[in-house]
Parts: C-alpha cells; structure tokens; sequence
DNA sequence: GACCATACTTCGTGTGACGAAGTATGGTTC
DNA sequence: GAACCATACTTCGTCACACGAAGTATGGTC
C-alpha cells in the first residue's frame, strides 16, 4: 500500500533511522536508536519485532541475511529504497513541524530558553 | 498522569500548535492546523474532539469560553501552561530527531535533493 | 548449577486515529 | 418553502499500533 502520507511513529521512524548506516540485527537496533536518540527512545522488544515485521510487509526494510553467531540466530534487515525515502521525507516533515513551533513561541516570548 | 515521555502524536501536536496563538474552537484548530502544515495535516472531526477531550483531561487545555455565533455553539481551548511546554519540548525532541537523519542522509550522499 | 546476557517469538491489552452517521442552525437558491 | 449547503459539535465502532510479559534457546561467568 505505502501511502504517501504515513506518519510514522518513533519507535518506526527511529529503526528506519537506525538502518541508515548499514544492515543490523534486531538488537542492534535497539541499541543504535538508543544511540540516535541519546539515550531517549528505548525500543521495548515487542514493539521492535513487531514493527519489523510490518515494515517488511510494507516493503520499507527487508532482511539482508540470517546468520548464527555463538549459537544465536541473528536476522539482519536492510532498508528498501523506498525505506530510505521515507525516513527522509519524515525527516522533513518533522523539521517544518518543529519549526511552526519554535518561530511562534520565540515571537510569543514564552519561557522557552 | 503527564509523564514527561508522552510523545504526542500528529493531529494531537498540531492541535497543540494551533492554540499558540490563543484560543480558538474546534473548526477554527482545523483550519488553523492546515495552514500550519502548509494543507498537509487535515484534521477529521472525530480525531479532533476525541483528542481535545483526552486533552483537555490531561490538563494540556482548557474551555477558555463558549459562545453561540449565528445560532451556533462555539466552544473555545485555551493552551495551559504545561501544553505550552509539551509543544515546545515536542518541537525540540523532532528538531533532534530530524537532524538525526539529516545529517546522516547527507553523509551517505543519497538521493536527495 | 545458578545466573546473566544475547537474540528472537508470541500473546494480550489498551490507547488513539479516524470514518461515518447524526443533531442543530442559518443562509442561499429556485 | 423545500432543498441544499456550510458551520459546529457529538457519538460510535473499528482497526492499527505500542508495549508489557512470559517464553525458548545458547553460551559465558561465579
């Protein structure tokens, strides 16, 4: 389906985000968007695995490869191009929001530093 | 209960914005809201009351008043003190979040314009 | 052997977005 | 004056998604 207009959430924007530099494994992502985020968004499991399976569905990441390392299975997702698209265009669309924001409240003069 | 991680979603962050510039009622915040997002975000009218009353409860807005113009109930929100300060932190968290995927999409020399 | 870390799976619950249908009023058009 | 449209708000049902929790499996440490 891939809608034009998603909006996708954090958690998905940020595992989008995570796979820019490269393919990762599930965990590795948790820990990237750890990264990313500065220590603020941390991914619970059931939201990762989940989320990864829809944007697979979805046609945004897809796994790169499967591999075993000391005895654990590890799946390896990569981003589609049009996965790579999108996180830029929500990328975008999330600074023109922010910046609605920021120019009302510094011409409005509130308590913002 | 106002944790401090909400994470406000699209209509609900816009709404928020909307109210910046003071108080205005529920068709007026759509109208705001589209304007705001340069006619992106079209706010359906049972995302908007339904969100207004979660709001309203979490003590992010307020009735400012309610008047009846031309035979036509109005009722007015008014932005609190600490909506004020969750839109203002939201814009920032998407500034960094954004920036995140900027910076990155730049660095990678992907097909953006 | 108990315990912990890594890695992934599956399930159940709750919240929120939103489409749709409905109520009410006033203005316009024929 | 009936039909129709715009404004303004209400209520309901459904679906997607986040995420907590419990579970499986392996290897290392104490």
């Amino acid at each position: 389906m891939a809608k034009g207009s998603s909006t996708v959430s954090e958690p998905t924007y940020f595992i989008l985000a995570s796979l820019l530099d490269g393919p990762l494994h599930g965990h590795a992502i948790i820990k990237q968007t750890l990264e990313l985020s500065e220590n603020r968004v941390r991914l619970p499991v059931g939201t990762l695995y989940g989320a990864l399976d829809r944007l697979a569905t979805n046609g945004l990441i897809s796994v790169d490869r499967e591999e075993v390392v000391e005895g654990r299975p590890r799946r390896y997702f990569v981003l589609t191009d049009q996965g790579r698209t999108l996180v830029g265009s929500e990328a975008l669309r999330m600074q023109q929001a922010a910046s609605v924001v920021t120019a009302r409240i510094l011409r409005t003069g509130s308590a913002f530093s």
